[in-house]
DNA sequence: TTTACTGTACCATCTGGACGGTATAGTGAT
DNA sequence: ATCACTATACCGTCCAGATGGTACAGTAAA
């Protein structure tokens, strides 16, 4: 469908927007610029700001569901999240920010977002024989994608990635 | 001085007003409102809402610093930490909302955060024998932190807390 | 003809911040 | 003790601009 590739130029566009100037400047006119459309134009596809918000994030989500679907089944859940997350594309790892947006608006929004950790934790717990381990390596990922998120986090690339592939290596044991 | 301590109503009022409402919606006048001063006082303590939100991350960066002053030596240096983090009251652990506010206005303003958290990572790798080991930890305590102020941390309280136990735990054989 | 927009105009509301004013407590000279 | 003045700590109002959203007329492709 075409409209599901305009939908997501508005999409990535919004997402520039929060890169750029923070999610408090998120406005329809902002992402309407950025994504060279008429304000019109975006309110066709998303009929209000929090729609817009709420498209943001369910495609936040559904990136991250398609990598899930995808894993490579020779390695074990964890593991294989792990590294997926890895492979994240620029674009993806943007998308991340639909969770600051969204928190910023309204932490409602952010529901979906609870029942999708809701679901890779439990997984991934369960798919583990030292559940608490998994839930640690698990969490440490998190921490660090909420670091970069933010922009605050203070390691080097060369020293994030080594600890990324720490936590994926030890994954493999778990 | 006196004035610290209505500097200091107000900021826990800019903090109530994220909670409640989001960072987008902090505004001067929901502040005053909050605090119970006019608008006009509320600037005159802080002349800008920037000011405002640099404010608040002080707040949080000094509660935090208070806290790793005051460290039991007899622990190590994380495993320490992550005791003290567990202590925080509702008032300091609220303050990480400040993180959100200043990340949604100007991600600029995440500078200082940047960097107490490059001073923390530091501290806690050299003062450890085996630093990825500690590092993870820490990691992993902050991908909790961060779920919970953005309130999608999927897990209870009582499973919450078992994770943060056994971080603790793990922390003392680092 | 319908779908998918563009473009323009418009409105009500919100927001940051400037500004003038007020009350009170001091301070220092006379 | 009185007067003149200053500093602190606010209050209440006003305004220009931003913002979300509506309405509507037009257009170009399928």
């Amino acid at each position: 469908m075409r409209s599901n590739n305009k939908r997501e130029q508005i999409l990535e566009a919004a997402l520039q927007v929060v890169e750029k100037s923070g999610a408090n400047h998120l406005t329809i006119d902002a992402v309407a610029a950025c994504a060279n459309f008429s304000k019109g134009g975006v309110l066709y596809h998303f009929p209000s700001k929090k729609a817009l918000l709420s498209g943001m994030l369910d495609y936040l989500i559904q990136a991250n569901d398609k990598r899930m679907d995808t894993l490579d089944s020779s390695d074990n859940l964890l593991s294989a999240f792990l590294h997926k997350e890895n492979q994240m594309s620029a674009g993806e790892r943007r998308a991340s920010l639909a969770l600051l947006a969204a928190a910023a608006e309204d932490p409602e929004l952010l529901a979906p977002a609870k029942d999708y950790m809701k679901r890779v934790i439990d997984e991934v717990s369960q798919s583990s024989p030292r559940p608490m381990e998994a839930l640690t390596l698990l969490l440490a990922r998190e921490g660090i994608r909420f670091l970069d998120i933010l922009e605050i986090n203070p390691m080097s690339n060369k020293q994030t990635q080594e600890v990324v592939e720490q936590l994926g290596q030890r994954a493999q044991e778990v």
